[in-house]
DNA sequence: GCAAATTAATGATTTATTCAAG
DNA sequence: CTTGAATAAATCATTAATTTGC
């Protein structure tokens, strides 16, 4: 692939914004958005997070669509290969388990439940509010609980963040970096929640989630090794 | 899949779920435009297509959007349950034909071809030229050609205008109903078309499409049986 | 070290399916 | 039943990681 391709000559500016390419902070935002629960902002919702976004980059209320859209797609997508190729595992063991009978036993335990997912629901309703359209997506994302099950979520943005670059280096080249501000969900949604980022200079992050169930999580200690 | 799912009773206080209801114009202008060629506009055009639809009545550029949405895939899918159609009948056709056919013998020969359909060929790229998202929809409806098969797309209309009812009636009810515009598409688009759309009093539309590849429609005397 | 070549991630589009208003 | 609305699944396309040969 990749064939033709003429190395563009971006003139002197701004030529070829061709896709968004969010920035640590943005992406730390978004996930922490998606984990606490909101899977499928309203408009209204995915307004307010790009302009929260807007703090460190450029960024559309369509690319925060995109994001969780495809946020959604690959979670479940991950999720549905988890399974099957748990259920695989497990078909396999109960082969060779017993001669005949056995039947799933229920596999390696440790897993997510082979076939619980209740997964997001997506048919629930709310408020809505936004009269005649004005933008396709809409809708809640719903959901019971946080599976919070395998490193997938929280976790998968340290890989992601250029925080803290190899060995250390204490460099306090990001200077006046700290940032904090807060995000919390009109009442409207089903849940009141809150988010507190907060960032320390050198690869440490501190996430605080405040949900009504009264989830709570904190990341600290981020260290990309590579 | 999508097996449990509660009717999910959403609470009171669901105002008003009420959906668009295109006028018959506005109707008679996207399918036009659909016929056009354009099949899938780019959210520019989306934008000047709707404000073109607004002088006919309320729209957003999300109903513009879900309109061509749904057009283009059904309109793929009875061409495809046509096409399915046809092939089942043929192998009967040929099943039965060794000993004494009598089936459906291609009937009246006037449909459209049974494989033929490049259908939109969306891959192309073209300039692209939009910079940084800011609304789902996007691409160009490239197309070569304009399958113009069966009577499936632009006297579909017919049934949904609701004009001219039942006979002649030459009454001149809608008085000085007479409208009249223009549709340029930018040059920034592949291909530069316009149309022209005249609305004559009593249920006669005359529509006029001119294409960069010269095709030519024109329709006259729809007159909605019900 | 470095850049071309490959691969892996992921942003953006399109298509298929589903739900519900009329 | 038709069709607007909404979303999930599949796909395309571009960017970042990475490997590789020099």
């Amino acid at each position: 692939m990749e064939g033709g391709l003429s190395p563009e000559r971006h003139a002197a500016a701004e030529p070829v914004r061709s896709r968004w390419t969010p920035k640590p902070e943005q992406i730390l935002i978004l996930e922490s958005i998606f984990n606490s629960g909101m899977v499928n902002p309203p408009k209204d919702e995915t307004v307010r997070i790009r302009k929260l976004l807007e703090r460190f980059g450029a960024v559309g209320d369509a690319n925060v669509f995109y994001w969780f859209q495809n946020r959604r797609s690959r979670s479940r997508r991950r999720q549905r290969q988890l399974q099957a190729q748990a259920q695989a595992a497990a078909a396999a063991a109960a082969a060779g388990s017993s001669s005949s009978s056995g039947s799933p036993p229920t596999s390696g335990a440790a897993l997510a439940p082979a076939s619980s997912m209740g997964m997001f629901a997506h048919g629930a309703a709310y408020g809505s509010s936004s009269a005649s359209a004005s933008w396709p997506p809409s809708s809640a994302g719903m959901m019971g609980d946080l599976d919070c099950g395998g490193g997938d979520d929280l976790f998968a943005i340290s890989r992601q963040m250029g925080y803290a670059d190899g060995g250390g280096s204490g460099s306090a080249a990001m200077s006046s970096q700290q940032q904090q501000f807060y995000y919390s969900c009109q009442p409207e949604f089903r849940y009141t929640y809150t988010i507190l980022f907060r960032w320390i200079l050198d690869g440490v992050l501190l996430v605080t989630l405040g949900a009504p169930v009264g989830r709570r999580i904190i990341a600290g200690g981020i260290n990309n090794h590579r």
